[in-house]
RNA sequence: GCCUACGUAGCUCAGUUGGCAGAGCACCUUCUUGGUAAGAAGGAGGUCAUGGGUUCAAGUCCCAUCGUAGGCUCCA
């Protein structure tokens, strides 16, 4: 996005959205022409292009958008102008009368005052309705516009470069489901074909391309879809992460509970999940007569270990912690690679703490959460208070309970002097949440860690603790989970990091090389060797030098230890580093404390600094 | 779940208007014994996702199912 005098211009107001905007008129005018009878719905600018929505006589192909690809180029170099009118409600209605949509959106508009997206609208503005003409096409539009089609570069858009896609009108699946072509503008020719080269860069980067590549998982038909399979390179991955957050945590005075895949409905009636989400669970499983379910989340069972024990004010805080998998009914439509799935496992922790402890413990999360983030080197993240939508039913608990778990996140954020923004919907049913959510390198966002403060489930449980006062008190809990889901996590660290992990994650951190055949039991002696030091490692035999180099390269492998008939000699191994770096000739015992640094320092470059 | 497209060897893909199932890489064997991005030759590997249908004949056309992709919807 374009910035002028160091402060963000607004899209909306830029020449971009204006260009973007225009653009979906131009390709509605195009889709009439080639297809007469279409009926055309909205057609909205977005992040980085536009799309527009229509009913089409039949499905679009290629050719169809080449057709309205070259008509769009001879509108815009008609340089027809942008004429803006302004049209009372029955000259709009008769002017589409052969347009239900419009039809729609202009009764909408005129009755319940309902945006394009069927939305009330919030401004509570008189509603003028206002049309855009170019050429020979007249549109329902609030604008803004560019004065004339020849503003636009010709050279720099494309229509083609997404598969059209279905898409519900106004966004509800009871709704008839429309076309959507989806359109990529820019002002100049290099920056459209910047755009389709990042998309290309995400494509390689795509963890379900690499994961393939690497041998982290896989999926099979037979187990079903949405089920990963975790491969030995994935295991070792996902086990040393969570030995790591495991060791942080044990340091931090939580303790580990395990707790079982399965257990009764009724849990779940208690804990509220049963009605509110029926649809993502799966169905429950008869067993002699009583419904058991998959567990959906890890808190119902983590609260019946609070309460398998009478409780004081003593005991508290309790930090429950369990790598608990959890099932979910996704659609099948949802799923996707490890980011989506139907079994997942959540780093999940419930602390359970007094109302005195509550500012201090949440803190502790956050502080916890924003070391593990920094461990990682994943430094570009902003917070997101996730309030109550007062608009909807769907949440459980009286509204104090609420404004006190909310005053709570806000003040612990204040006092972290932490960056964040408030959102309404995007609380837990059962309480807001504070949320962490990352940038990638490709500056894609992603929601990661959640705290939660919860006041309903330990009311709907009826949980108690005996307080100084010798009477009955309530707990407080704070769900949280600093990685969410250790398949979303994985997957968007193996694409954050394309695939070139830190030496402690690596699922091989070094291969060793040797020059010759001659030399491959030194190799394997020294691969032994290395392995006794605790290093994850693999000899290289297939082929020559430098296709041994170009494999280890393509596995991302850390250090490419290579050894040939001089190194035996002089008890030296010549490392080369996956970014092709090559270090000069060094003792194996000077290269193992080198390699024993970084690995214990977590540090993300190969070589110390020092060095 | 819905719309659209796709599914051919472990991987990436070719396969004409329906007419004997292919290539590169990987794998196995042999040769080559090498110093920083893929040495050479040979071999093996397939119920063309699965099940029906049309046809003298189906990888190719039709239907269903399963899976995948891009969207929509949803996301505790």
């Amino acid at each position: 996005m374009s910035s002028a005098g160091g402060q963000m211009e607004r899209y909306e107001s830029s020449k971009l959205y204006r260009i973007r905007h225009s653009m979906a008129h131009i390709m509605a005018q195009a889709v009439l022409e080639v297809f007469p009878e279409a009926k055309i719905a909205i057609g909205p600018p977005i992040e980085d292009g536009f799309y527009y929505d229509f009913e089409l006589p039949r499905a679009v192909n290629e050719q169809d958008l080449n057709r309205v690809t070259k008509r769009m180029k001879e509108i815009i170099k008609g340089g027809f102008s942008f004429e803006r009118r302004v049209v009372s409600a029955d000259e709009a209605l008769a002017m589409f009368a052969n347009q239900p949509y419009k039809v729609e959106l202009i009764e909408g508009l005129m009755a319940g005052n309902l945006d394009e997206y069927g939305e009330k609208r919030k401004d509570g503005e008189e509603v003028i309705l206002t049309t855009y003409r170019q050429d020979s096409f007249e549109d329902l539009c609030r604008g803004p516009h560019v004065e004339k089609t020849s503003d636009i570069n010709p050279d720099a858009f494309s229509i083609s470069f997404k598969e059209p896609a279905g898409a519900y009108w106004r966004g509800d699946e009871n709704n008839q489901m429309l076309t959507r072509i989806y359109g990529t503008a820019w002002e100049t020719q290099e920056e459209l074909e910047d755009y389709l080269q990042r998309l290309e860069e995400a494509k390689q980067r795509d963890h379900r391309k690499l994961g393939i590549e690497l041998g982290l998982f896989a999926f099979s038909q037979l187990v079903g879809k949405g089920l990963p399979l975790w491969k030995p390179k994935g295991a070792v991955l996902r086990d040393t992460l969570e030995r790591f957050l495991r060791d942080e945590q044990i340091r931090r005075g939580y303790t580990p509970v395990i707790t079982p895949h399965i257990a009764k409905v009724d849990l779940y009636i208690t804990s509220g999940h049963y009605p509110y989400y029926a649809d993502s669970q799966y169905d429950p499983i008869d067993v002699d007569g009583e419904q058991f379910m998959l567990k959906p989340m890890n808190c119902p069972h983590h609260i019946q270990i609070y309460k398998s024990e009478h409780r004081s004010y003593r005991d508290l805080p309790i930090r429950m912690m369990e790598f608990g998998t959890v099932y979910r009914y996704e659609q099948s439509g949802e799923l996707n690679g490890l980011t989506r799935v139907r079994g997942f496992t959540v780093d999940d922790a419930h602390l359970f703490v007094t109302p005195d402890q509550l500012l201090e413990e949440f803190i502790a999360v956050v502080e916890l959460i924003q070391y593990v983030f920094n461990s990682l080197g994943l430094l570009d993240f902003k917070a997101r208070v996730g309030v109550r939508d007062p608009e909807s039913d769907k949440y459980i608990g009286a509204d104090d309970i609420w404004e006190k778990a909310t005053s709570a996140i806000i003040e612990a954020c204040d006092r972290l002097g932490l960056q964040y923004t408030v959102e309404e919907g995007e609380a837990a049913f059962y309480g807001p949440k504070l949320d962490f959510i990352f940038r990638d390198v490709l500056k894609r966002e992603w929601q990661l860690g959640t705290v939660q403060v919860d006041y309903s489930l330990p009311e709907r449980f009826e949980m108690e603790y005996v307080g100084t006062d010798n009477k009955t008190h309530r707990p407080i809990m704070i769900h949280r989970a600093p990685f969410g889901s250790l398949e979303r996590f994985i997957g968007i660290l193996t694409e954050h990091y394309y695939g070139a992990f830190p030496l402690w994650l690596s699922p091989v951190q070094m291969a060793v090389l040797p020059v010759s055949n001659k030399v491959d039991a030194e190799a394997k002696a020294l691969a032994a060797q290395l392995q006794a030091e605790g290093f994850r490692v693999e000899v290289y035999e297939r082929g020559q030098l430098g296709k041994k180099i170009a494999e280890a390269r393509g596995q991302r492998i850390p250090y490419q230890v290579i050894l040939g008939q001089r190194d035996v000699e002089n008890g030296t191994v010549s490392i080369r580093l996956r970014d092709d770096t090559e270090l000069e000739p060094m003792p194996v015992s000077e290269f193992i404390a080198m390699a024993r640094h970084v690995r214990d320092s977590r540090a993300m470059d190969l070589v110390p600094a020092q060095q």
